[in-house]
This record gives structure tokens, C-alpha cells and sequence, in this order.
DNA sequence: CCTACCGATCGGTAGG
DNA sequence: CCTACCGATCGGTAGG
């Protein structure tokens, strides 16, 4: 047929590779900015062919976000148990956050220009998940304020600057450069203890 | 013409007040995620009617966009020619960055957003001011370096994490709230210098 | 300012 | 997997 060759690999489809694709897309010229139809193209098929791997356009969107927020909590709380102070877990956290934005920036920035478009239900979840690491990691701010090991005055301002600075890390970061993720997750873990005033 | 006279329940519409209602209705939903019924709801009238008042939905996007990039890039250079020093360039350039994300936050929330949503000419011209803002800034950076105030090994990750920390302003800065923008964005000058490695 | 309407495009379904 | 097609919605125009 004519329209084979526009697409990608032309290996077998499947709910992965649908998903795949619609991270690429969407990532690129945002949710409502998509159609199914570039979608299919990526995959070398046409729009009615993913319908058959996957429910809808939302589904697809809620999929993308719920997972990737609860994957910022779940590494959030490991970062955290698995340290013992203040100072040492808000490195760990933010290095963690920022290695996720390196490693999944399809991901990161879908959710950050997206996920207000989602139906209520996801949209709340979605949102109160990331609330909920906000309030975290600003807890975490606090809490070394309180041990006298941070000196801020802003908790909040520094929280919310830190992790708008580590969305900055999916815009930009290119695997192939001369700079690991991890490289990049550890300066801006830095950037963060200072931020917050740490004592050295 | 002959319509703006009679006293009607609402105020006169004029390209101003469209450009109001879009720059309100593209901050929330987001450029293709706004109907221009949508825009039209927020001024009591009907879609066709904003077409006395505007070419295109492409165009009212257009210029919101460079108007925008535009006066980032201006207000940057006023701050560079303002003071003397990389040091205190730096504060300054980062502190109307952050004034502006504070005191426009629809603007910026638009441009981070819809910015590649442009025609190529329109597109090419704000992605080229944006950038040219990051390499000023980066530039404060490198020269701060180079005369010894500043220690950080990494200029670039340092300036896209500040001007990414900076955006974080449009989202949850409230004019309302107990901090002022301009006691907001000084403090996020502040942590620029920090991120900077600048010595006291 | 409005209603009526245009062509285009969208998400999704039917049916093979 | 495809083509054919559905109803809905969109940006924009015509005409008053």
C-alpha cells in the first residue's frame, strides 16, 4: 500500500508502542495541538488502526500523566526513606526529580503543559499527587530550617523555584552531550541546597 | 464604527479588550486548547464579532508572543546597561525576569507554552529572542567567571535553571497574597547569585 | 453587533 | 490492518 512508508519501524503495533508515539507527539506540539491521525503516522498506520490498542485521545493523556506523577511521588518517598537528614534527603530528592526530567522529558513536559487538561477525576489526582511532592519537598525545606542546618526565609518560594528549575533539565538536556543525567541531576541537587541556605 | 455609541449593558469592544479576553482564555486552556467562541463568552458576544477586531486567532497569538519575547529581551538589556558589574548585572537581569513573570503571568504562561505553535516566521523570530535572552544571560555568567566573583563550573545549566526558576512566578505568584512581586523577585535574583557560586 | 453558513478537521465507529 | 463515514466543532466569511 502507498501509505507505508511514511512511518517508522513497521514491527508489530501494540498498546506500548501506541503509548510510545503519542509521548512523542504530544510532548511536541502539546495534547489539544495533536491528532490521532500524526499520531498514526508515526507508527506508519492510519488514525482508526490505534483504536484497536488503545480506548480513546483522553485515555491515552490520563495514562501518560497519572503514571509519570505518581512515578515523581513514589521516587520522592524513596528518596527520603532512604536518608536521615533534612539536608540529605531535599539533595536526594531534588537529584531524583531532576534525573527523572533527564531520563523521561516527553513525560515531563507533557505533564507539566498538559495535565490541566485532563477530566476532573485524573486531572484532580494527577494535580494533588504533585501537590502532595511540592508540599514534600518544601516540608523537607522546612524541616532544615528548623534543625538550623538551612537558613532560608521562603520555603515555599524555594521550593517552587527548584522544581520549575529542574522541569528547565527536559527542555534542554540532550543525552548526548558531554554531561550525564546523573552529572545534571547532581548540580542542580546542589543548586538546591543552596538555594535553601545551606550552612556549610 | 456606527455601533459604539448605544449604551449597551457592556463596555465598548475594542482590540485591546480582545486581546485581553485571549491573553486570559490562552493562559488557561492554552492556545490550541481555546475556541475563539471561548474568548468571544468572556466579552458577552459571539465568535464573528471578534472579527471586527482582529485578522486571525493565529495573529492574536502572534502578537502576544513577540510583544512578550520582545520586552524580555528589552528589559534585559536595560538592566545590563543599568549597572556595571556581571554581579550586579546578573541580579538585575534575573530580577525583572522574575518581575515580569509576576506582574504578567498570562503572558508567560503562553509564551513557555504556545511559543512553537507559531508560523516559522513569527516562530523563528521569538525562539530567536528567547535564546538570545539565555546567551545574555549566560554571558553575565561567563564574565562573572572570568573576573573571578563567580564559581560556578557550569554557566549554562546554571542560566537555564534560573530562567526556568523565574517561570515558576506566573504560576503561583498572587498579587494578593503578603509578598510584594518586587520582594519576590528580588529574592529569586538572590538565588541566582547562589547558583552562580558568587562570593561574598 | 448578530444569525446563517462555509469548508476543514477532529475523535471515533462500522464493517470487512 | 484498511476505507468509508458519522456527528461535532472549529476558524472564518457573508450579509444585514
Amino acid at each position: 500500500m502507498a501509505q507505508s512508508e511514511a512511518g517508522g519501524p513497521r514491527g508489530t503495533i501494540d498498546a506500548g508502542r501506541v503509548r510510545e508515539a503519542a509521548l512523542t507527539t504530544f510532548a511536541r506540539v502539546g495534547f489539544h495541538g495533536s491528532s490521532m491521525g500524526q499520531v498514526a503516522a508515526l507508527l506508519g498506520v492510519r488514525a482508526p488502526s490505534l483504536y484497536n490498542h488503545m480506548a480513546s485521545k483522553d485515555l491515552l493523556l490520563e495514562e501518560i500523566v497519572l503514571a509519570t506523577a505518581e512515578q515523581v511521588w513514589r521516587d520522592f518517598e524513596d528518596a527520603v526513606r532512604t536518608e536521615r537528614t533534612p539536608e540529605r534527603r531535599l539533595w536526594a530528592a531534588v537529584r531524583v526529580y531532576a534525573l527523572r526530567h533527564a531520563t523521561h522529558p516527553r513525560e515531563a513536559v507533557i505533564v507539566n503543559r498538559d495535565a490541566r487538561s485532563l477530566a476532573p477525576p485524573a486531572r484532580d489526582r494527577a494535580l494533588a499527587l504533585l501537590r502532595r511532592h511540592e508540599r514534600g519537598v518544601r516540608g523537607l525545606i522546612e524541616a532544615g530550617v528548623a534543625n538550623g542546618r538551612f537558613g532560608t526565609e521562603h520555603p515555599a518560594l524555594v521550593s517552587f523555584g527548584v522544581l520549575e528549575m529542574c522541569v528547565s533539565v527536559a527542555k534542554w538536556f540532550d543525552g548526548g552531550g558531554d554531561r550525564s543525567a546523573a552529572e545534571v541531576a547532581e548540580i542542580y541537587a546542589d543548586y538546591a541546597l543552596r538555594m535553601a541556605g545551606a550552612r556549610d
